[in-house]
DNA sequence: GCAAATCTTTACTTTTATGTCAAGATTAGC
DNA sequence: GCTAATCTTGACATAAAAGTAAAGATTTGC
């Protein structure tokens, strides 16, 4: 189980942007310098999230991008969901072997497993925000941690 | 975040295996034949799983494979660990753009949610055995939801 | 000990994901 | 309106993952 490079790529961007104060904006350029990647690797991570409604491209002298939400009100369950092309609802039609159809499909005893681990994930995500995202590893990680701390207390059955 | 073609068919194979009973194994084209998958592909699957230690292998006539541990002592995040290569541990070498080393290499905003991610997944994925994934989709479900449910009830804080 | 069945191993081919390029379109400012 | 800066788009190239093939090694049973 991995996060793709669009996935991984795409969400640093968004987090590039998530720390930009009111009113500014970045280059295509000025992104990839910040992320280490190549402009036009950007340029099409940010065509994607800019279909999807995340960014707000302005193009011309003065252009770049920007967030089309405030960066408290993205989360990251909706921006994987694009990055990896909502890839949950594709998989038992991409592992079909040598056949056109899974042998398990109609019975599957991993499938279960398989979408179940996708909702905890998503849900897991769908808990953060762009906007935690911005600050040193420390202060995410204690934000990450707080917010995964709280599902798991006083547990007993 | 996706499941590798390797993570899904080694862990197929393995559960085909925990189906069977005292005694009993089963050659590579039989592997291929429940799977759907070729005996080529099912032979480098199964050679990987040997290795790790999951399965017994026999060679000559009368050979096969079975599991070498107790289907209900297999945890799936052991089998896991092995089908994805541990992929956790190479994450920020694998996405440095076109330079050597991450630019956020020792402080990265986004480190600890990938990190915390995959412990989520690991934690889910140890509750669960390759025992428990024998058996029709309806039963394999209910086992996982229990397992499930068990930690996130009585949640107060 | 020979033949058939089976696993093992390495090299190769194919497919998919990733990343690059170049031409086009839009905007700002002069 | 012209130019420079910028995003957009589709085609192409590269790299990684997945899958195949073939020759080798081991075991059983006759």
């Amino acid at each position: 189980m991995k996060i793709s490079a669009q996935e991984e790529y795409g969400l640093r961007c968004l987090v590039q942007l998530a720390a930009l104060g009111e009113g500014e904006s970045l280059t295509l350029p000025q992104i990839a310098g910040r992320e280490g990647i190549s402009a036009a690797n950007a340029g099409k991570l940010m065509w994607l999230l800019n279909k999807a409604g995340f960014v707000r491209a302005i193009r011309g002298t003065k252009g770049g991008y920007s967030l089309a939400r405030l960066p408290g009100e993205i989360y990251l369950s909706e921006v994987i969901k694009i990055l990896d092309a909502d890839e949950i609802n594709t998989h038992c039609e991409s592992y079909t072997g040598v056949l056109d159809l899974c042998v398990h499909n109609g019975d599957c005893g991993i499938r279960p497993v398989i979408v179940g681990l996708h909702e905890i994930v998503q849900d897991a995500l769908s808990q953060i925000t762009l906007a935690q995202l911005v600050g040193t590893e420390a202060k995410v990680d204690e934000r990450f941690h707080r917010i995964q701390g709280l599902k798991n207390r006083h547990v007993s059955v």
